[in-house]
RNA sequence: GGUGUCGUGGUCGAGCGGUAAGGCGCAGCUCUGCAAAAGCUGUUACACUGGUUCAAUUCCAGUCGGCACCUCCA
């Protein structure tokens, strides 16, 4: 088994993967702040992620996948001073904080249920751990990385930069942070521009709060985190990741939190995935020109033509490489569209031929041909092991689909391809399709209700085609377009159908 | 201003030292009662300028342009 590469944030490069325990993976992922919708820049970044866990566990690695959901102390401003999502959410629509979080934390797993992401092994919440975070704080204070100003708590970032290089994660040096960074205000009880709040004191009319050795309050945003990812992953582990955004902020902060609390850098890996853009501009929630996945399901947006499959979606983010943007636009979501429905008719008609009753005859192979298939499908592993190279995997699978075609329609002989070669095919196309890229079947013939229906119409079409009645076969075929269901005539004689 | 990243054909997108995957689109042909599907064939691409090298799209430097982060966002 050639080895994995993974692209790794922190030291900008590829590197061969090597887990803390062998044939073990611990991995955190930042999920969701659940006080909206998801949008689908978030949900690529967790189908990327999914990809990866998927191949991580094809490759034979026992996973521990953790993603936590951010139901507190994310605040809307900057500067440490703004409301807290979730209780400015909840005064708006007149609920309780845990009735938002409830309702989004739901709705988020919809939607990633549609696009059949696999759930991580562990999705821990910020307040099921507020414990844990405040302990946590107590060690950053009592290793003298930390401050507290009536109630909150603040990392002192300078003092911390002195031992250990705050900004490696994105390679900036801390002067060059401080001249990006505005001056502190007369009221800012801060010392450092830079320094983030660990504990936050909350005001009274404060809707979510917890006591603390430093009175009433609620955990700033990073430490959760830190918090989670070392109870359940130990104080280092092997890959962390999240959005390419978090890693100038939230990801160098929990660097900084880990490094004063336990002396160590967090993870081993840092993996970022790239943002998703519209028009070449960033998807984002501030900027309104987000997508939100039920608006993509029934086209029920003023950007779309038309409603996409989640499968679609899913495709055709597979088709980008995850370190790259990925431009949205309806061009594009159509031809992955076609392409999808290309690769998935192929791959059924793959798994209908029949291979038991093929015996090799060295006489009847092609060679070039065999050689070339197996090259194809030997490139599908080495694509991904060469940091998730979904992309090209794709491409190979592609290069392979004329081969089925031909098969099926009898221009190539079955005879031409050995039979272990054949098999291979089957299981690659399967195992990749269904089980590492996670697609699936969503033509709506959940139990097959249609197929006898249509091999009626079929029937009743090949009787009216042998007796030259075409007004009677063109009427079928025509009427069955319109329903969204093609009937196509195959080279050997069979008739097949599928959905438009 | 700082830190990055990107600039590939009609379009979307891989690759990244030895003259360039694939999808979609388009054109022609085969098959077909006609179509569709499928198959085959084709489809004038590496921003610009220097440098290193036997050899650069790929490495280095610079120029131009895009984008992102440095402030809430995956």
């Amino acid at each position: 088994m050639a080895e994995l590469k993974i692209f790794n944030s922190l030291t900008r490069q590829k590197e061969i993967f090597t887990p803390l325990t062998p044939g073990y993976v611990g991995m955190y992922v930042c999920g969701p702040t659940v006080y909206s919708d998801v949008h689908l820049g978030n949900c690529r970044t967790f189908i990327s992620f999914d990809i990866i866990y998927r191949y991580l566990k094809y490759l034979g690695y026992k996973v521990r996948y953790v993603r936590n959901i951010t139901d507190a102390g994310h605040l809307e401003g900057d500067r440490d001073e703004g409301d807290d999502k979730f209780s400015k959410k909840a005064r708006l629509e007149q609920l309780e904080p845990m009735e938002i979080v409830q309702r989004y934390t739901l709705g988020f797993h919809k939607v990633m249920e549609l696009f059949n992401t696999l759930p991580p092994t562990i999705e821990p919440t910020a307040t099921g751990h507020i414990s844990e975070q405040i302990e946590m704080v107590k060690h950053i204070l009592a290793n003298g990385y930390a401050y507290v100003v009536d109630g909150t708590v603040y990392f002192d970032v300078e003092k911390y930069n002195k031992e250990k290089p705050y900004g490696i994660l994105t390679n900036r040096k801390l002067e060059d942070l401080l001249e990006g960074t505005r001056a502190l205000g007369g009221q800012d009880e801060k010392r450092g521009r830079l320094d983030f709040a660990l504990w936050i004191k909350a005001k009274p009319e404060h809707l979510m709060q917890w006591p603390s050795p430093w009175g009433m309050g609620f955990p700033g945003w990073h430490i959760e985190c830190s918090a989670m990812s070392s109870k359940y992953l130990g104080k280092v582990f092997d890959i962390h990741g999240g959005g390419m955004d978090l890693a100038a902020t939230h990801h160098t902060n929990e660097i900084a939190q880990s490094q004063a609390c336990y002396h160590v850098s967090p993870a081993r890996y840092w993996m970022h995935t790239n943002m998703l853009t519209v028009n070449g501009a960033r998807m984002s929630k501030s900027a309104g020109n987000g997508f939100l996945p039920g608006e993509l399901f029934t086209g029920n947006h003023k950007l779309l033509e038309r409603a996409y499959l989640p499968m679609t979606v899913r495709f055709f983010m597979l088709q980008t490489h995850y370190r790259s943007t990925l431009d949205f636009s309806n061009e594009a979501l159509q031809a992955a569209e076609k392409g999808l429905k290309r690769l998935w008719e192929a791959y059924e008609a793959l798994e209908k031929t029949d291979l038991s009753s093929i015996v090799d005859n060295e006489d009847t192979i092609d060679e070039a041909l065999d050689n070339n298939c197996r090259e194809l499908m030997a490139g599908f592993d080495e694509a991904m092991n060469d940091d998730f190279n979904t992309a090209r995997v794709l491409a190979n699978m592609f290069e392979l689909v004329p081969v089925i075609n031909s098969i099926k329609g009898g221009q190539i002989a079955l005879g031409s391809i050995r039979k272990g070669t054949l098999e291979l095919l089957q299981k690659q196309f399967r195992v990749y399709l269904l089980d590492i890229f996670g697609l699936k079947d969503e033509r709506g013939n959940e139990g097959g209700v249609l197929d006898g229906v249509i091999d009626l119409l079929i029937q009743i079409r090949r009787e009216a085609r042998s007796r030259k009645d075409f007004a009677t076969s063109d009427k079928i075929r025509n009427e069955l377009l319109r329903q969204g269901i093609a009937l196509k005539d195959e080279k050997n004689g069979s008739i097949t159908w599928s959905f438009n």
